[in-house]
This record gives C-alpha cells, structure tokens and sequence, in this order.
DNA sequence: GAATTCCCCTG
DNA sequence: CAGGTGATATTG
C-alpha cells in the first residue's frame, strides 16, 4: 500500500526531510500519535513506529494527530504551513491593509502582539511598526508622485490618520515633506473627487490585444466593459467595491487606470488588483526563455504574454465551475444569465452602507466611463452606442440561496456550484486545495482556480481537453512540448497553448513547418 | 526569561 | 500509567 521503500522512509524520518512531507506519515507506537515527516518533536525510536501513507489509514489504526505538526490539517493551509509562514502572512497584511496597526495585524494572524514583534525581528531583523511605517511612506510617495489627490487624502490612503504624521515621518525619514516630494510630479491637477487616477507601468514587451481578448470571450456584461483599448470592472474588495477602468497607453508602456472608490483605504489594494488583473509585475524574457526550452519555436511565441487575473476567489471558482467540459462562449453564457438574474436584488440585499454610498458616488463620477447600478447611465468613452451600467459579481451568499433551475446546465453541476457558494460562506479563506472536498470539484478546477487567482506563474494543465489535443497536433508536425522544461512559468505554457489551438495562428503552423 | 505545553522514553 | 527529559511554540 505504500508506495516508498521502507529504507527511503527511514532515512527521510531521521532528516525530518520536507520533501517527504505529506507522501507518508509516522506513527509512535509509545504513545498512539502520528506525525508528519518535518515534526520537530523529539525524535522515536525506529522499533516504536509504523509508516502510514495518509492521514486516514494511521487514524483508522488508533493514532491521533500530533497537535505540534498537525498532519490532520489540509496541507497548504496556515494550520499546515506552520510558523515559518506566519511574518510571510504578516508582511502580506501589512503591505495589504494600511490602515491597521500592529495590535490587528497580530489578530488576525491569530497570534499575540509581543510573539508577532519577536518572530518579525528574528526573520526580517526590523520591527513590525517601523516595517509597516515604510511601507506606508513609500506608497504615500507613490501617489505623490503619480495622482494629484491633496495631502490629506494621500494620508488616509496610506495608512495614516491625517496629514500631520504624515508630514512628520515622510520629513524625518526622507528629509523632504509631502509637498516638496509632490512638487517633482508634473501631472495636472485633477477634479476634487474620490476619482484616482495612477499610471501603472510595465516591462515591454506587453500583448494587450492577447490579454484583451482572453478578457473579452469571457465578459460578463453586467459586471465588466472590455473595450478594444480598455478594461473596465467594478471589484469586490473585502466588504466593499471599488470601480476601475484602464485604459492602455501603449506608446508609454502603461495603463491609465482610474478608480473611483468609497473609501481612500482602499487604494492600496485596488492597484494591486488591477496589476494581478493585468499581469504589470511579470518579467517577459524570462517567460519568453521558458517558452522556448519547452520546445515551442519562437514563431509560434507571443511574447509578452501575460496571463489574465481573478481577484474574487468566488468569481474564479464560479467561472471554472460552470466552465467545466463546456465551451468557453457556453460557459460565458449561463455565467452572465447568473448574474443578470440575481443582480436584481443585489442593491436591496447588500447589507452595508457603503454600497449605497457608493452608487450615490457613481452618479456624477467616472465620467466616460461606467456606472454602478445607478438610474443616470454614462456613455463610454470607447463610442459604443448602448449605455451601460455596471454591478459587482454576484456574491456566495446570492447563489447559495438562490434557485439555479434558470441555468442551463447539468443538475450535477448546479449543485456543485451551489455547494462550493455554501462552502465561500461559511470558509472564506479556506486555501483552494481544501475545495476539492465539495464534491463536482476536482484537479482541473483547483489548478485553473489557482492559475487565474493566485497568481501562481507555475501550473500547468496537462488534463485540460484543449491543452492534450493541442500538444498532440504539434507533435503530429513534429514540434514536441516537453511542460516540465518551462519551470516555473508553466502558466504561460498553458496560455500560450490556449491561445494557439484558438486557431488564429494554426494556418501559420502549416506556413512554418 | 520563566512558565506552559507537548512529545517520547523508561520502568 | 506515572515520572522524567528535551525541545518547541507561545504567553504574560
């Protein structure tokens, strides 16, 4: 039943070798508890342990979990991970939430300040105030430098309470104030409104028209505008919204991106959003290399690819869910009749103020682009004729008490997605791996998921129906893919392989070869 | 830095 | 099962 020798077992144990972990487990006879390979509990003696293959089989034999390395846990998650990602998950909620000091950076690591400040000092060697107080000038010297927002509002977005600290310590720890920095900007002034306008820059080469269409197959009209020159979506950012609409300015290599946004706070995460969205942070010649150590010749290479982003979660699982074994445009289809019928209720059902804070915002903001849910619909800037508005994707708890019977789809495949919007509801940051136990969710799913919405560079769809037949048609012309040499940009393999058997470039497959 | 918790061995 | 050891994570 187990798959690794013995031997291998043993000395794998003895080195607490993490490449092991998670293939077998140990179980002590002495004291009825297993462990995985990595535990750091002292170590048995080889006659007390038995080898088990999961979870499972030791438990069905009287072990219980270890509660130091917790092998009941599902791996990836925190509980799984341990210590050595608890300052990596601090350092996130620092860089992701400015606005929350220490004390409930802590908290939601669910461990105490004083242990926070001590592992944070140990790995990083700086404390995590003076950390997160950097980190909050720096994106202050951000916006100095690319929005025209006054001081005051450059403050709160930035974590701090008002313009005073603000000033302070940009003074003290730069030796230039928040004008003076600003003075070296040379945008112009723009209209008094929580509009914010950023230029986000990029490494070229980018293929905007590959990104753009990708987007535009899959767009779902009630919540997204993909022109030819833009991409304009309304986010679900926690608790709240956010609009934003970026246009391409390729002869500068960068997108002019406004946001139009309830609450400043949320700055910080709508450009990182929009640059997961656009893919701005990626490293072309790199991909481009991996692309071609996997075999593909370089006619057949878009380079600059980008691999298009999910920031919802909910919305990646909901879009893999109903595209499973179905084409794209069908998928597409039932996902806009999804959120077209449970849109209606939306604006009554969402339970916080700033929703209706917001459209009231919408009315006279964001002009040329679009409006969310609001009766004075805008014209786009993109001279398309019909006027628009624009809500948020529906939310877990809509479809989880919704009646899907209006979808066309397989009975199976509506109850999984029903299942998997209980499950957001109840387990929102549950990892993605832990999905597989809803049932109608498996491999393809979790890896599709994690592709668009983790920002995981390195996953490759070997099962994807698509994929198979596509590297089968290249090897019938003697081109063969070999995924593992595209380490560890395998994603891109995986678009560009897409975006091959689309057919655009399959005539000139024939001119090549 | 002490105290607590946890694991494993021995008798 | 009780008593003892060593080691780690975490707290006040």
């Amino acid at each position: 039943m187990l798959n690794l020798p013995l031997c291998i077992m043993q000395k794998a144990r003895l080195a607490r070798d993490a490449r092991f972990d998670g293939l077998f487990f140990i179980g002590v006879k002495s004291t009825s508890i297993f462990c995985r390979t990595i535990c750091k509990a002292r170590m048995p003696q080889e006659k007390n342990v038995t080898y088990y293959e999961n979870p499972i089989a030791a438990m069905n034999n009287g072990f219980r979990p270890c509660l130091m390395c917790r092998p009941d846990s599902a791996p990836g998650s925190y509980a799984w991970k341990g210590v050595e990602t608890t300052v990596e998950r601090g350092v996130k909620l620092i860089n992701v939430h400015l606005s929350l000091n220490i004390n409930e950076i802590a908290d939601k690591l669910g461990i105490s300040t004083r242990y926070f400040n001590k592992l944070f000092e140990q790995h990083l060697h700086v404390s995590p105030k003076r950390y997160q107080l950097l980190t909050r000038l720096l994106f202050a010297k951000q916006l100095l430098h690319e929005s025209c927002l006054p001081i005051e509002q450059v403050a709160q977005a930035s974590g701090f309470n008002a313009a005073k600290p603000l000033q302070h310590h940009m003074k003290v720890t730069t030796g230039l104030t928040p004008s003076q920095i600003r003075r070296f900007t040379t945008l112009k002034s723009q209209a008094k409104s929580t509009n914010v306008t950023v230029y986000l820059c990029y490494r070229p080469p980018y293929q905007w028209q590959h990104i753009r269409d990708f987007y535009k197959l899959r767009e779902i009209g009630a919540n997204e505008k993909i022109g030819e020159n833009s991409i304009c979506k309304v986010l679900r950012l926690g608790d709240s919204h956010v609009l934003f609409n970026a246009l391409h300015q390729s002869q500068n290599n960068r997108f002019e991106v406004t946001f139009s946004l309830v609450d400043l706070r949320l700055l910080k995460g709508s450009i990182a959003a929009v640059k997961k969205m656009l893919d701005l942070n990626c490293e072309p010649e790199a991909i481009y290399d991996s692309l071609v150590d996997a075999g593909l010749p370089s006619s057949l290479i878009l380079n600059g690819l980008r691999l298009p982003g999910v920031i919802d979660k909910f919305e990646a699982g909901c879009r893999a869910i109903v595209g499973q074994q179905v084409t794209v445009k069908a998928a597409i289809g039932q996902l806009n009749l999804l959120q077209n019928t449970l849109n209606t209720k939306q604006v009554l059902e969402c339970d916080n103020a700033s929703t209706e804070l917001f459209v009231a915002q919408q009315k006279c903001h964001l002009k040329g682009a679009y409006t969310l849910n609001s009766e004075c619909h805008i014209k786009s800037n993109e001279a398309q004729s019909t006027p628009s508005v624009l809500n948020v994707f529906v939310s877990p708890k809509q479809v989880a008490q919704a009646d899907l019977s209006f979808l066309k789809m397989p009975q199976a495949r509506k109850n999984t997605l029903k299942a998997f919007a209980q499950f957001m509801l109840e387990k929102p940051q549950a990892c993605i791996e832990e999905w597989l136990n809803i049932k109608g969710i498996g491999m393809w799913t979790v890896n599709y998921v994690t592709m668009r919405s983790s920002e995981s560079p390195d996953i490759f769809l070997a099962t994807d129906l698509v994929i198979k037949n596509q590297i089968k048609k290249l090897a019938e012309q003697e081109i063969n893919i070999t995924q593992e040499a595209a380490a560890p940009w395998r994603s891109y393999l995986t678009l560009s392989l897409w975006h091959l058997s689309s057919g655009i470039l399959n005539t000139k497959i024939n001119k090549v070869s």
